[in-house]
DNA sequence: TTCGGATCCTTGACATGTCAACCAATGACA
DNA sequence: TGTCATTGGTTGACATGTCAAGGATCCGAA
């Protein structure tokens, strides 16, 4: 075909460049559009996606505790947002937090019963989203997709970015 | 191999439960890595990834112009980002607006001049950036993604969500 | 020609994310 | 035991996105 199908639901005019750029754009907005239909399906219940995986995570954990800043290297977010992001959780009531005896800079984060009931209750709806996505694809073709991601990942950890994308010196 | 390689990235105990979950994880956190390169990479000329993909709209078009909700189309946004996502372009002389003449109620955006030179020199650090990232794919597996991910979009296009989905009512 | 409903944005209020700077606790070393 | 760099988190200022509501304009029918 000459005219690519996300060049389409672009209404782009010119082609890509390069593959590479199809892809780059294709990855974006792909994973955008997932994004939002899996906040549509949690947002009813009052959470957001990345509320939803910061409860996913503790419950992983529990019955052991999270200190905050393990959780912003899980997400790939700032600690400054996870502070915020956990904020809220906890007003709603479905984390807890409490200050590490041990070292007491620490403070750790548990997911509260509330919080399990919601994950319990977001189940289905959730994996139920995740379904119709992937209906769309093979279990063979899910499986080689999980494998091209990863090895974009790998070539997308910051420790292998190239010098010249570096702005910001980072040495000490 | 036993435990999958985004298991392992995120820490997580628990393999995934389905082929979809681990791959609608592996989307969103590939893409925001990405993401995350991408902006790195615009971030030190002062602008943001979706300002580039205005401008790369507006030059796409250019020289005619594009209406403002015609931009918030393309991009996947809402209009009121987009009209505040314009304001900042305009602040800093990058585009340009003005009321259309047969409808006054339309918006008229296009590139200016310096919106044309800040992506004439975007060009290379950005085209190198998705290259950089794609290298780890073969040209084969780069469309064999474009392939996957295109038919991803096409179940997550909003006309095909389950009935199940939507908790809002948007019939007339 | 004028009224009411659509269309195209824009504005206000608020959620969330980022960077920079800060505070408090720890731990190593003099 | 005092000092000081490091670690773990929080706070402030600000950028950007979302939803709801509000103009302004257009258009078709009375």
């Amino acid at each position: 075909m000459t005219t690519s199908k996300i060049q389409r639901e672009l209404q782009q005019k010119k082609p890509f460049a390069t593959p590479a750029a199809e892809a780059g754009v294709a990855l974006l907005r792909t994973s955008d559009l997932l994004q939002r239909r899996l906040a549509a399906t949690v947002e009813p219940h009052g959470i957001t996606v990345q509320q939803y995986n910061v409860l996913r995570i503790l419950r992983g954990a529990h019955p052991e505790v999270v200190p905050t800043l393990e959780i912003a290297t899980r997400m790939i977010e700032q600690a400054p947002g996870i502070t915020r992001l956990l904020d809220r959780l906890e007003a709603k009531k479905l984390i807890e937090r409490s200050r590490c005896r041990l070292d007491r800079r620490r403070v750790l984060c548990s997911i509260s019963k509330s919080g399990l009931a919601l994950l319990a209750t977001l189940e289905r709806p959730m994996s139920g989203s995740l379904a119709a996505t992937f209906a769309a694809l093979s279990d063979a073709e899910t499986r080689s997709l999980i494998r091209l991601l990863d090895a974009l990942r790998d070539s997308l950890n910051p420790e292998s970015v190239s010098p010249t994308q570096n702005s910001k010196e980072k040495s000490k």
